[in-house]
DNA sequence: GTCTATAGAAGGATAGAC
DNA sequence: GTCTATCCTTCTATAGAC
């Protein structure tokens, strides 16, 4: 009979709605409705105001889902298998979702790159981790450590990239299609 | 002694601005300030308001930076030294320009994924065209369609997530390292 | 085509009672 | 912690003179 805490039933709201449609076209009013919580209690829970939910939006966003893709990455036999089994389940959830759900905070990080730089930093420090997480996979494989940052970095930006492709023309096919070419990369890489 | 056309002054200034900034955090007031022009003149030439600018903006620019890239892929010997000349290229163009100058319709994309299909089916299209460039030069190299289509898929989705990691964290990496992996993947293609 | 002025709505944020 | 009310700014867009 647990509920959820305003505080989170806020957070989650704001990162639904910055997943959906960004961080400026998000209002504070529409975050509140969505988490059916006083307005109040938004400047409450978070005395900074919008800009420090954004910033715990994207943190703890960021580290969810990698949780998330680590799980799915960690059930597969091997490296290759992994990386078609993060795209393809994107694509999945993707396609689920009516091109919605994709990348948590890659919305955001376009958007204040230039413009934010607490919020820009929060987004870097989030795909640090991710590039870091995959860098420790591909070398546990026994994937030299150059190359296997190099991959991760491919791993994680030929996501966002298959991300960004697949949202604006409603296709899953950038998902497989860049999935396939960096698992054939990591396939390649590893020792014989 | 020509002068750009305030039409065009004030398309290029929120080509701009979108593209560092993104859609919803410009304002057309801001646009037109950019532009040095009267906000009059801005709905006298868009009378579709912000939104028939956003599109046009994305259709324009779109092309531009299309033929911008097929130029450095053409003046290459071959579709290997095309994709590292891109991918660096793209890189340098970053790094000078202090990380706001990367793709000019991503930010854009990813915020109207959802919530406009005017601007939506804009970007889309913009993809499209992309893809189906780079997938007329592999096949030209000789690579055979299925391959050459996914490839191309790959070098631009890798472009673009390559963008927003090398934009929120300040670093070329992404470029340089997301380059090679797609350049070795397509060099694999190639016939021997 | 450009000017000044402004409408009308929505934005983020705060005050003070309870 | 939540309530209602509101401040002030900014937003997109339009009116009407020139």
């Amino acid at each position: 009979m647990s509920v959820v805490p305003t505080r989170d039933r806020i957070r989650d709201s704001a990162a639904d709605l910055f997943r959906h449609q960004g961080y400026h076209a998000t209002g504070v009013k529409q975050i509140v409705q969505g988490a059916s919580a006083p307005l109040a209690s938004m400047y409450h829970f978070f005395p900074g105001g919008k800009e420090a939910l954004g910033e715990e939006v994207v943190r703890v966003g960021g580290a969810g889902y990698q949780e998330l893709v680590e799980t799915v990455w960690d059930a597969e036999p091997g490296v290759v298998a992994s990386v078609h089994a993060v795209y393809d389940g994107a694509a999945a959830v993707l396609e689920a979702t009516g091109y919605e759900d994709a990348c948590p905070i890659a919305t955001v990080a376009l958007e204040v790159a230039s413009t934010n730089e607490t919020l820009r930093v929060a987004t870097a420090d989030v795909f640090d981790a991710w590039i870091e997480s995959a860098t420790t996979r591909l070398t546990a494989a026994g994937i030299a450590a150059a190359d296997a940052r190099a991959l991760a970095v491919a791993v994680v930006g030929g996501l966002e990239g298959a991300f960004v492709l697949a949202r604006a023309t409603r296709s899953t096919e950038p998902l497989h299609a860049t999935g396939a070419v960096i698992a054939s990369a990591v396939a390649r890489a590893l020792p014989a």
